[in-house]
Formats: structure tokens, sequence, C-alpha cells
DNA sequence: GTCTATATATCGATAGAC
DNA sequence: GTCTATCGATATATAGAC
């Protein structure tokens, strides 16, 4: 065990995880285009040119913000649906993908900023890749909701409107929620989970 | 009256306007920082230097543009709200709103997100002055909420939060509406009112 | 009002000493 | 791995001719 280390002898993996988090911050207040590499590089305590010792370019960092966040939207949604027996109801699967998508966007809020703002700046290749890991989580929800259509367990006006609804609700979590407000995280889910299941269902 | 003017003898206020129009396109597609002068310039057909004659300086032209849609979204709920009689309920009165919201999102496509996403860009008093209105605008939502909770019209989770929701559900159609998509903005006002209609029933 | 030319500052990224 | 110094490109904004 190492111990009384100072700024100035950090092991290289430390160094990159604190230019993530600087990073993380800056992009997600001010923008990839509008933080400089000498901003991230202050907010690490190094200078400038030192970043390059870590990552090969500004896009490569925020390359891996981003590819970390949807790696984890998706670890926590698949986590969730394995945590359900195979028997599960749609409006049960509906309550816990809603819960742990609203909770991912309280609890990750500069991440999912980033994800939902910047990934413009990302070469084309990149950026379009996001946009199909974006369809492909939107059609796990659209998925529960026809599937709940099909049971009779669901009444929705145009499925595809609503599964962007409910993604809109819990997205939009990222940009006003904070830790120290009125509602708690759980509050939030327990807000969200209510609506969705009213949205969907046949009795009204 | 005059005929066939040619591009380089335009009117100081048509030129103006393109530089807006081009702004707009730009902004929305690569953000305030992610855009420069010479670019817009380029899209207007003049040299970059050319735009200080219109405007003092490139915030200048974003906060036009920031203060056009804000000014926008407000009249346009205003005369929906008056075209209602004073005995309007609750509902009738969601409904109204919802419908203009969505309405001007999906009609507005560049404005909104400009709005949403690059007022970080203005000077402090002005990006406060944009959260203030924007305060302003959920509390007219919120307003017809509670009066409807307290008619017994409405039953709402939590009355902040359904809001929000509302209002994002709305906001995010400027994200992915596209004029030749499978949906028209009838189509999605129409289930957007569906879908806020369910959100506060009373009966599920 | 638009042009060319430029002032001034900052950008991302690199080279070489330590 | 971090530093100083710098390259080359680009940014906003301005000055003066036309």
């Amino acid at each position: 065990m190492t111990a009384g280390l100072g700024a100035s002898d950090r092991s290289s993996a430390v160094t990159a995880e604190l230019v993530r988090k600087a990073a993380l911050d800056l992009f997600s207040a001010t923008g990839y285009d509008g933080t400089s590499m000498r901003e991230i590089a202050a907010a690490v305590g190094v200078k400038a040119g030192s970043l390059y010792s870590h990552f090969p370019s500004k896009e490569e960092i925020l390359w891996q913000l981003v590819s970390d966040a949807t790696t984890l939207l998706d670890r926590v949604q698949d986590e969730a649906a394995a945590a359900l027996p195979d028997s599960a109801d749609a409006p049960t699967r509906l309550a816990v993908f809603v819960r742990t998508h609203t909770s991912y966007h309280a609890r990750n809020c500069e991440q999912a900023l980033i994800v939902n703002r910047q990934i413009h700046s990302l070469a084309e290749n990149r950026h379009s890749e996001v946009l199909r890991w974006r369809d492909r989580y939107e059609m796990r929800l659209r998925t529960i909701l026809l599937e709940g259509v099909l049971s009779g367990a669901f009444a929705i006006p145009e499925p595809r409107v609503t599964s962007y609804a409910i993604l809109q609700m819990g997205m939009g979590v990222a940009s006003w929620f904070r830790p120290d407000g009125p509602l708690s995280v759980t509050q939030i889910c327990d807000a969200h989970e209510a609506i969705a299941a009213k949205m969907t269902s046949p009795s009204c």
C-alpha cells in the first residue's frame, strides 16, 4: 500500500481517470466545443501538453465518455431485466425499465447530458454508432409496449410517440435534477413509474 | 416595387434576416461554439467581416434567435389561451396547452433546439433571463394542473414532475421530428393530447 | 454595405529537455 | 509522464478602400 502520494506522483491510470472526470464536468457544463484542452488540464493540475500522454486527441476523451455512458446504461437495463422472472407481465417490465432509466439519468446527469447533446462533435462513424445504439435502446422499450398492447394490458395511442415520451421524461431529469433539491431519486422514480402506468393504462 | 434584385444589392434588413436564418440552421446543427462567423457568412454569400455591419457580435446573433424563440412561444400560448372561453375547464385548457406546445416544437425545431442547448453560451445576465422565462413558462402548465387537481378533474402523482414530463415530451419532438417522416404534426399533437389526458386522468 | 487585409487571441497538437 | 516552447491553423473582431 502506498501512502501520502502527492499530485506529482500519481499512476498513469489515476491521472487518466482524473482527466475523464474533469472532462465530464466541463463538457456537460459548457459543451465539447466550449471546452479547451487547457481548461481540462488546469482542472487536473497539469499542463495541456501532458494530456497527450494519456489520450491521443480531444475527441478520444469525448468518445471514452460517450462509450462509457452507453455501456453503463445498457448494463443496468440488462441487469434489471435479468432480475425479473420470465413470467413477468408487461406492466411489471415497464415499471422496471422506467425506474432503471430514470434512476440512471438522475444519478449520472453529466454523462447523460453529454450523450444527448455533444455527440455531433464525434467523427461521423462514431456519431452514427451512437445513433444506432439509441435506436436499439428505444426498441427495448417499444417492445415492452407492443407486448402489453397484444396482451391487452396496455392501451396506447401511438406506440412510437409514447415510447419517445417515456424516454424523454427520464432524459429530462438530467437537465433539472439536483441532489440537494426537494425530490429524492426514489421519489422521482416513483412518480415516473406511476406516470408511465397511467400513460399506458387501458382504463382511461 | 423593386424587381430583379441580385444577391449583390439586397436591403440591409433582408441581409440581416438571411444571417439569422443561416445561423439558425448552423447553431442548431453544430452548436454555437461549433459554428464560425466565416461559416455563417459563407452560407449567406458574404465575407465574415460584412456580418458586423448587421450585428455587433456573434453572441448578439444568438441572442436575437433565442429572444425571437421565447417571444414566439409565449405569443402562440397567449393566443391559444385567449381563444378559450373563461369557463373552460382544466382538461380543456391542458389539451390546448399541450397541442400548442407540441405544435411549436414540431414546426420550429431549430429554434427550440437552440433555446434548449445553446443558452449557456450567452452572457450570464442573458442566460439567467432565459432560465427565468423557462420557469414562468413551466408555471403556466403547472397552474393548469393544480387547478385540475383542486376541481377533481385530475389525479396527479407529483405535479412538478408531471409538468416537467409533459414539457419534455413536447420539447423532445424537436429532436426527432422530420416533416417528411411517417407522422404529421397533427398526428403527434393528437397523440400528445391523448397521452397528457391519460397522465392526468383520475380514473386510473 | 462589402470587400481585403490584418490585429490579437486562442485553439489542438507536437518536439525535445528533464 | 510532465514540463516549456512552439508550430500552424483558426477564432472573433476591426480598419480602411471602394
